[in-house]
DNA sequence: ATCCATAATATGTCTATACATAATAAACCC
DNA sequence: GGGTTTATTATGTATAGACATATTATGGAT
């Protein structure tokens, strides 16, 4: 049984570095050394430590602070990532066929809070969507969508009939960000028919924004089938 | 009106990429100039051009192979990042007075589907905490809680009365990994009563294990008040 | 003692250079 | 032609050195 080579890399700093928070070698709360005396002790550069440290910030189990050093975050793990995939992918993974209905094409003045949440004028048309996302032939999901056309040129021409909303939005308008907010809601009579269960059904829903610069792109709204679960991993 | 510097650090070389990619001039899909060329136009060192593209490429807008080099997701869906806050420090983000109270504590046998998740051998006792947080004084979670032992020494002797068990967990039982499950599901009698509704309401409900290595430590499943939203930003 | 300018310090970034690694393209052999 | 080895290439990483920046500590003036 050989000894492992001290570590040299930045992946092994980071490792190492993670074990001695892990073990309590460094406990939450506590500082831990600057990199140039770390740069020594590994026998590195202090760009391999800083990198390695970066990494651990970037992931919320140190905080670092100029001047003020590198301490144990008191909650050492805080972040976990969700990558959003299409539905289209998500039936996929299942192993499922995936299938897309568009219930209803409109244009029309959306109700207030979408239109504040579009932030239009009042008065002002924009293009609601309405369809259902299945999976092997059962419905998957169902989504209410109101698309601002001022930032999404070329959307009131484009056939949704057979591409979703969000697929051509997401490869013809760009939109820098985005705020997901997701809720439990009881279905209500419309949804509880599309979705193929009883009204009152405890679903999982989805509310995203994106915006483009400062200017909002579009409103959805996902509903979910029963049963639904977003995973994540820490 | 005078023409911008040019992009000199990497976070200005991100933009100014990311505007490239956002205005079509890089469409999705597309190959971009590699490190070298990009570092000769921005007159950087390559260094800098490939901490920016390195950013990116973890946004999830540009896909970086060796050789192959770099090009434009085809979805350039970025990935969302949610910060999991004690519950504590998310009432208190509202602006509410946080309280806790332990509402049972008892070491038992666990049921099949909690046992397997804590990977223990038959017949073998675990902690099980039920407790309720709250907001001002009204129900805001609810906490039912195992706790496998031998994966967070002391915790038998742990006063949980005062301290929630996930903040002692926190504090106390180093974990390296954890699974997030995010699920709809209607009020049982029991639950809705703690939280205040009625039965069958729609509640948002949060399962969440955690590993140190391959040894789970935690299951746990958090149940909120009717109206809770899980907000995040892409 | 309080306030303000200044020094000290740890992290943050940039540079130039070098080598490592993965993946493709080319050359080669049979 | 098919398959295998070899070269090429773009990204990935490491290095020493330098300067930038934010923040804290210090010292001086009032």
């Amino acid at each position: 049984m050989t000894d492992t080579p001290p570590p040299r890399t930045w992946a092994a700093i980071r490792a190492e570095v993670l074990a001695r928070i892990r073990d309590r070698r460094w406990p939450p709360g506590s500082m831990i050394p600057n990199e140039a005396d770390l740069a020594v002790e590994f026998g590195c550069a202090r760009a391999t430590v800083n990198r390695a440290l970066r990494d651990l910030a970037e992931a919320g189990v140190i905080d670092r602070r100029r001047k003020a050093g590198t301490r144990v975050a008191e909650t050492p793990i805080r972040r976990a990532v969700l990558s959003i995939p299409l539905i289209r992918d998500e039936v996929a993974a299942l192993g499922q066929a995936y299938g897309y209905a568009l219930l209803s094409r409109a244009i029309a003045t959306p109700p207030p809070p979408v239109r504040a949440g579009l932030a239009l004028p009042p008065d002002t048309p924009a293009l609601q969507i309405r369809a259902l996302h299945l999976a092997g032939g059962s419905p998957f999901a169902l989504e209410d969508r109101w698309i601002n056309p001022a930032a999404a040129p070329g959307v009131l021409e484009a056939d949704l009939t057979a591409l979703s909303a969000n697929e051509w939005l997401v490869r013809h308008a760009p939109f820098t960000q985005g705020r997901l907010s997701f809720t439990a809601t009881a279905a209500d009579t419309a949804t509880a028919a599309h979705l193929n269960c009883a009204p009152g059904t405890a679903l999982f829903r989805l509310d995203r924004s994106t915006l483009d610069g400062t200017r909002p792109v579009t409103l959805a709204q996902i509903t979910y089938r029963p049963g639904y679960r977003l995973d994540m991993v820490i």
